[in-house]
DNA sequence: AAGTTAAACGGACCTCGGTCCGGATCGTAA
DNA sequence: TTACGATCCGGACCGAGGTCCGTTTAACTT
C-alpha cells in the first residue's frame, strides 16, 4: 500500500490506454473511406467539428481555435472534443490531415522528380522545395499545430517525411550517417525556421529554395577525407 | 470610434511597455555584479527565487516548477514572480543564465580551439562539441526553458550562439549562405533534436559529435560547382 | 420489438499560466 | 525625521487546456 502511494507519486498517473483517439497522417494504401469504422453519431460531431474548426482559423486566424469555441460552433460537448482528437494539436494536425496525404502520395508514389524514378539526389532537391512550399501555405496552421518537444519526433506525419529523406540519403550518400544528416536536413524545413526566415526576416522562398538545394549539394557531395575525431 | 474599436480587434491589445522584466543572457563586459540596480527588496526575493525554483528543480524535475509552486517556496506572490522574469520561459532560463554566461565566455574570450586564435572550421567543430555536452547536462532545463515558436528566434542568447557560428561560417565558407548554413547547424544542437536523439533513440553523445565534426567538414568543404536552379 | 452493451456524449471541474490593481515598502529629498 | 513618489508586492481573478464520470444512444442480438 504505501508502495503504491510511493509509485504513483513517482510514475506517470496511470497508462489508462482506453484511446478512442484517432492517429492521422499515415497514407492508407487501401479505402479512401472516413479512416476508423465510427459510430453514426461520433463521424456526424467529427465532421461537424473539423468544418467548425476551419471556419474558426478562416475567421480568426489559428488563435481563435479554443477548443471550447469549436465545441460550442459544433453544438456539442467539450469533451467530445478531446475524445475525438486527443488534444488541440491533434485538431489542428487533422485540419492538415488532407494536404499532408496529398503530400505524401506526391513523393511516395507520384511523377518524378519528386516520386520514384530521378535520381535520389535529384528527389531530395525536389522533396524540399515543395516542403517549403506547402510550408509556406499553411505556416499559422503548421505553426499552431507543432507538438509538444517530446512528441515532436514522434508523430506519425513527421516520421514518414524523416523516413524518405534518410532512404533517399542513404542512397545518395552512402558513407554518411545518413540518420544523423536526416534530421539535420528535416531541421532546415522545420515550419518554425520556414517562419522565422520568410515573415521575421523577410526572406523571399526562392532564397531559401536555393539553400536548399546547396545543402542537399553539400550533404551529397563525394565523401571527404577522414572523419576528424571529435573534441 | 468605429475604427478604434477595428484596430483593437486587430492589433495586440496594448504596447502597455512598462516592462520591468530583465533580459538575461547577454554577456556583460563590465561589473560582474547583479544584473540592474534593483530595490533592495526586489532583489531579495529575486534571489529567493531563483533558490526556491531551483530546489523545485532538484526534487520534482522541471514540470514541477510551477509558477505558484515557486512562489509559494519562496514565500512570495505570485505577481512578483511574472512581475520578476516576465513568464514561466523567463524563469527557466534564468535558472540557465549562469551556465550561459560562462559559455558565452569560453567561446567569445577562451583559450583555443573554442575561443580565437583557431582557424574557423576548427573553432567551428569544437563549438559545436561543446554545445552538445553542455545541452547534454540541464538538458530537461534547456527543454522546459524553450519559448513559444514565435520567439524561439529572438531569445538573446540564441542570438549570440547563432551570430557566433554565422561568422565562423563567413570565414570558413566565404561563398556559400552563411546565414542559412548557420541556421541549419544550429538546428543540429538544439535541445529537442539532443534530447530526440540521445534519450528517445538511445544514441550515444559521442556519435552526435563525430556527426557535428562531418556536418561542419561538409559546410566547410570546398565550394560545389555552380549552385544547381531550385525546383 | 425489446434487451443488452460498448461506445459516445456533455458539461462540471481541475490546474496552471498570465493579468490586474489596491495597498505596502523602499529610497530619497527636505 | 518626516514626507513623498516611484517601485514593488500579493492574491483575487480570468481564460484555456485537459480530465472525469454519470447519462444517453447507436448498433447488434434474440
Amino acid at each position: 500500500m504505501l508502495y503504491a502511494v510511493f509509485m504513483s507519486a513517482v510514475l506517470p498517473p496511470i497508462p489508462q490506454s482506453q484511446e478512442p483517439v484517432e492517429r492521422p497522417g499515415l497514407l492508407q494504401v487501401g479505402t479512401a473511406e472516413e479512416e476508423p469504422c465510427l459510430r453514426a453519431d461520433a463521424a456526424r460531431n467529427r465532421a461537424r467539428l473539423l468544418e467548425a474548426a476551419a471556419r474558426l482559423v478562416a475567421e480568426h486566424g489559428a488563435a481563435g481555435v479554443t477548443m471550447e469555441a469549436v465545441a460550442t460552433a459544433a453544438n456539442v460537448g467539450k469533451g467530445t472534443v478531446f475524445r475525438r482528437f486527443g488534444d488541440r494539436t491533434g485538431l489542428l494536425t487533422a485540419l492538415l490531415d488532407h494536404s499532408e496525404k496529398k503530400f505524401q502520395a506526391a513523393f511516395l508514389s507520384g511523377p518524378p522528380p519528386l516520386g520514384p524514378g530521378a535520381h535520389p539526389a535529384e528527389r531530395l532537391r525536389a522533396f524540399g522545395c515543395a516542403l517549403l512550399r506547402r510550408s509556406a501555405d499553411e505556416l499559422e496552421l503548421q505553426l499552431a499545430a507543432e507538438p509538444s518537444p517530446e512528441r515532436r519526433f514522434s508523430v506519425p506525419a513527421r516520421r514518414v517525411l524523416f523516413s524518405h529523406v534518410a532512404l533517399l540519403l542513404r542512397q545518395a550518400a552512402p558513407h554518411a550517417d545518413a540518420e544523423l544528416l536526416a534530421h539535420t536536413l528535416m531541421g532546415y524545413l522545420s515550419p518554425v525556421l520556414v517562419h522565422h526566415l520568410t515573415r521575421q526576416c523577410g526572406m523571399p522562398l526562392e532564397r531559401l529554395e536555393s539553400g536548399w538545394c546547396d545543402l542537399v549539394d553539400r550533404m551529397t557531395a563525394t565523401e571527404t577525407g577522414p572523419p576528424s575525431a571529435p573534441h
